[in-house]
RNA sequence: GCCCCGCUAGCUCAGUGGAUAGAGCAUCUGUCUUCUAAACAGAGGGUCGGGGGUUCGAAUCCCUCGCGGGGCACCA
């Protein structure tokens, strides 16, 4: 890409200055003025302690000495900075290289990836809250598989804790017209569930609660995994695989796990149950229980045995989890299991996203309300995507960088359904698509080819020169795990396209489809490249570009 | 009390230590006989929460205070 291209050119005139060992970083980024380029770089005023110079002279200096690759820039001082600028030939020639997919690049190598992500209590429905997880989690998979990863999705279904028994309890409740028990869930889709129980399952009404209860238990949670499996269905999102909790019991690996502490000195008992800690850490601060008193294993012991699942079973070379906030504080706890093990920490990683908090009553005046599925107070996924529609969603979600917490109005949502950015995007991809075809119905033989020397004006080589700016965009939201950029950029490069099509509004010689075949043709070639790359960006955010709106 | 995230235009948010801090929405003014006006052109709007510090240079890094959100279980 030609980001790399300039770093390299830059670097080798600073050696050309006889500078060795490790460089300072040379600040190279996107110019913010027109006026200074492209690409720009400090590096006069970070070499100017080094060299003991002034920094505009070094600048000057540096600039004379850049050599760019096949002409695709040039270089120049303005005081302490070099600026770079992307030539038109250059950018012309960009145009006619771009092909679908452009952007792809082979950053992973093959990496075995596993990204999990979404895995809610399988205790109810998808909520609002759920929906970030699950289009961060899906968008950063997508993008490791366009660099080059090889992606496992997973969906880590929490199947054994004491959540899913009340879950099973509440089920239990229902099916004899009672009330939940204390901490049960509260929301009518357990009734629902409940009813279909009595129908699945015939008889279990009359089952004594001990027989009864675990049967509902696993009945409801699979009824819930199929509600939510159709959920992000409808946003685009499938799993490769979901990993039932109990599995890890079933197959040992739970109990590998603990033997495997137990031998290096990281558990002990206390108060009748078994604690994980540091072989050195007397202090009770940091200890967390692994088999309660009574027996059953937390939550905490089947991630052991799922670190095993993951790092050595399945051998992934890297795992990537998406959590909500409110589990913030478990990752230096997992991180700490998973040294513990014998497993490498940063080979865990794990992004957290802040909250979704809704907000009730009139726009803009609403109240803040913690959403909650045990007690029934929520949003359904569902319910959002049935009133704004998958693609709003998906690009409402992305837009956001996933430490902002998100206070979610579904009024103002709906208001602004038919605002929403996403529109705007797929607004020029469908432009695109709808004038290209315009031009093969007004000229029967276009030529084979494109002269792409005829772009010439600077609307279209702005779309060009957006064009060259996608690579950098992939590469940094892969390396950073930040998909909110693509949105960023798409609007950018939308910018540039509806630009470009209303200097064809304003006079009608820059329209694409013009008397001219063979500038037709060139103009046909700078639509199709940018269809091309906003349908590659909508992809990564699983968002659709429509041919026409 | 301790830990994490945030505080940038009226609102919602971008912004790898660099030059004049940006976008969308909202407000106001123009542009459709035309390849799609779900668009384009333009205007107004900022003590980047407060205060210190580091640096040639801070919205960005450090310290501190304030406000908001989240977490500190034999819940997940």
């Amino acid at each position: 890409m030609v980001r790399d291209a300039i770093h390299r050119a830059l670097v080798d005139a600073v050696r050309g200055l006889g500078v060795d060992g490790e460089l300072p970083d040379l600040e190279l980024g996107r110019a913010k003025v027109p006026a200074h380029g492209d690409y720009a770089s400090s590096a006069g005023m970070k070499l100017a302690r080094v060299l003991r110079r002034r920094p505009d002279e070094i600048a000057g200096e540096l600039s004379s000495k850049i050599v760019a690759p096949d002409g695709a820039f040039t270089a120049e001082a303005a005081g302490g900075y070099v600026n770079f600028r992307l030539t038109d030939d250059w950018l012309r020639r960009l145009v006619a290289d771009v092909h679908p997919g452009y952007g792809a690049r082979d950053l992973g190598h093959g990496e075995r990836l596993q990204v999990e992500f979404g895995s809610i209590n399988p205790t109810g429905p998808l909520h609002i809250g759920h929906g970030r997880g699950v289009t961060l989690g899906d968008s950063i998979a997508r993008l490791l598989v366009f660099t080059g990863h090889s992606v496992h999705r997973e969906y880590y279904v929490n199947s054994d804790n004491t959540q899913t028994r009340r879950f099973g309890a509440s089920v239990y409740a229902r099916l004899h017209d009672m009330e939940p028990p204390e901490g049960g869930y509260l929301g009518d889709y357990v009734k629902e569930v409940a009813e279909m129980a009595r129908r699945d399952l015939p008889g279990i009404d009359r089952e004594p609660e001990e027989v009864a209860e675990p049967r509902l238990r696993r009945y409801a949670m699979e009824k819930v995994i199929e509600q939510i499996r159709a959920s992000v269905a409808r946003l685009g999102v499938r799993y490769d695989e979901w990993f039932w909790e109990d599995s890890i019991w079933q197959s040992g690996l739970g109990k590998q796990a603990i033997d495997r502490l137990r031998e290096s000195g990281h558990l002990r008992e206390r108060d009748g149950a078994l604690w994980f800690g540091e072989p050195d850490d007397e202090g009770e601060e940091e200890q967390r229980v692994v088999i309660r008193a009574n027996g059953q294993p937390t939550y905490f012991a089947s991630d052991l045995g799922y670190l095993l699942s993951r790092f050595e079973q399945r051998t992934f070379n890297r795992v990537i989890e998406v959590w909500a906030a409110d589990h913030h504080g478990y990752v230096p706890r997992m991180k700490a299991a998973a040294a513990a093990l014998g497993l490498d920490p940063e080979k865990l990683v794990i992004i957290i996203h802040q909250l979704v908090n809704l907000k009730e009553g009139a726009p803009r005046s609403g109240q803040k309300v913690k959403m909650s599925k045990r007690a029934g107070r929520f949003v359904t996924l569902d319910e959002l995507i049935d009133r704004v529609g998958s693609d709003a969603v998906r690009y409402f979600y992305l837009l956001r960088s996933p430490d902002t917490t998100i206070e979610f109005d579904l009024e103002l949502a709906v208001t602004q359904g038919n605002e929403n950015p996403v529109y705007y995007a797929q607004y020029a991809h469908a432009r695109l698509a709808n004038v290209e075809s315009a031009a093969r119905e007004r000229h029967a033989n276009l030529p084979a080819s494109a002269d792409v020397s005829l772009l010439t004006q600077p609307w279209e080589l702005d779309v060009a020169r957006q064009l060259a700016f996608w690579p950098d965009v992939v590469e940094d939201s892969t390396r950073l795990l930040e998909p909110h950029r693509i949105p960023y950029y798409v609007h950018d490069l939308a910018t540039s396209v509806h630009r470009f099509y209303h200097a064809g509004n304003a006079q009608s010689e820059h329209r694409v489809v013009v008397d001219d075949v063979t500038l037709t043709r060139a103009r046909l070639e700078l639509c199709r490249a940018a269809r091309h790359t906003l349908k590659t960006a909508l992809d990564l955010m699983g968002v659709s570009a429509p041919e026409r709106m």
